[in-house]
DNA sequence: ATGTGTGTTGAG
DNA sequence: TCAACACACATG
């Protein structure tokens, strides 16, 4: 009831303007394939004593062979997935690989790039010219999860994916080599609020495997339940998800270390620290979705950037006022202040940019 | 009448 | 988290 499939999950429920086509790839008819079983609603089904084993089989539902796919009394297939504890489903589809599909594309799109997945496991080497699952990446992290569900239950998903593709080819490619990791027009990161910011100490970076955060902060924006007296949480902590830049999910646990006195991200957080290549003195940010609705748990943004040293000279591609401009994108507005707007973005430009020649001075 | 997807449970 | 199962309810 509570709309778990499809609309609380995530941010807005933006209805999906089914417009025109409903389905697409899919054959019409219920097509039946190999076998296909009678049974309505119930489990019944065929007649047949489960004795006689032979023909039994119609009894019962085939499972399948994929992740998150199940079977339907009618001889179709579910897809689901679940998160937070509820079950979220994904729609139903005539072919067993096709609901496989989706699951592959909520999978990624809950859980992050990498998730499990029934197919194509994520190339990720990196071409310069991106063949495609970069672009569906960023497809993906500019829709909600919500709407993206909705895509999958209404079989429009590769219709619209295609649709994002065309779109894409105009000034908008442009714009993606200079900022390619800013997915298609609504990777509004406007919707973010800064939490804070740390440069990062040696031994966070370094073999300790974790991360301190500043009391007065994790206080304040990550409350370890009621304060310090549960030890269920306390103690063995709880596992926070932050969204990076490119979409990617990270998963840490975030606990209170009484021995040091200090709250801090441990499991996890050496990946991050070796993915991102990060160095002492180089800045790591928080950020929440600024999620009005108060239910909705908020997601958590990480996000960092080299130290920014004396003659740091960045990167030579960025022309902060222009860029701003030519992004179009909302600019962050710091609680206090109201003209740095601009450089929390030039800053996200700079820290891409710089981040690209790291990578490539690495090679 | 038929099919969808939710309620529910129990296993990893 | 996940899938199996049963079935209430939505749809046609």
């Amino acid at each position: 009831m509570d709309g778990i499939s499809s609309s609380s999950t995530d941010d807005n429920s933006t209805t999906s303007t089914d417009s025109n086509h409903c389905i697409s790839p899919l054959p019409p008819p219920p097509a039946k394939s190999s076998l296909c079983r009678v049974g309505s609603g119930a489990s019944s089904s065929v007649v047949l004593d489960p004795e006689s084993g032979i023909e039994a089989e119609s009894r019962k539902l085939p499972s399948s062979k994929y992740k998150g796919v199940v079977p339907q009394p009618n001889g179709r297939w579910g897809a689901q997935i679940y998160e937070k504890h509820q079950r979220v489903w994904l729609g139903t589809f005539n072919r067993e690989d096709d609901a496989a599909r989706a699951y592959d594309i909520a999978a990624r799109r809950f859980r992050g790039r990498d998730a499990v997945t029934n197919f194509k496991p994520p190339p990720s080497g990196g071409e310069p010219d991106d063949d495609g699952i970069e672009l569906e990446s960023n497809f993906l992290n500019s829709h909600s999860k919500a709407e993206i569900v909705d895509m999958l239950r209404k079989h429009t998903y590769d219709d619209e994916l295609e649709q994002s593709r065309r779109k894409g080819q105009g000034m908008k490619q442009s714009i993606a080599r200079f900022n390619p990791n800013a997915g298609s027009d609504r990777f509004d990161r406007s919707n973010r609020e800064p939490l804070f910011e740390k440069a990062v100490t040696p031994s966070d970076v370094g073999k300790l495997n974790r991360l301190v955060i500043p009391k007065q902060h994790a206080e304040k924006h990550f409350p370890l339940q009621s304060g310090g007296n549960n030890s269920s949480s306390t103690t063995k902590g709880v596992l926070l998800n932050f969204e990076d830049a490119a979409g990617k999910v990270w998963r840490f646990r975030y606990s209170y270390w009484n021995s040091s006195q200090s709250y801090v991200l441990t499991k996890g957080w050496s990946r991050f620290v070796k993915e991102k290549g990060l160095k002492a003195g180089d800045i790591v940010s928080f950020q929440r979705s600024a999620a009005a609705a108060g239910e909705e748990e908020r997601q958590l943004y990480i996000d960092w950037r080299p130290r920014v040293g004396p003659n740091q000279a960045v990167c030579s591609v960025v022309q902060p006022v222009h860029m701003v401009r030519l992004f179009g994108v909302n600019i962050f507005k710091l609680p206090g202040s109201s003209g740095d707007g601009g450089v929390r973005e030039m800053e996200m430009v700079a820290f891409e940019c710089s981040k690209k020649q790291r990578i490539i001075g690495a090679l």
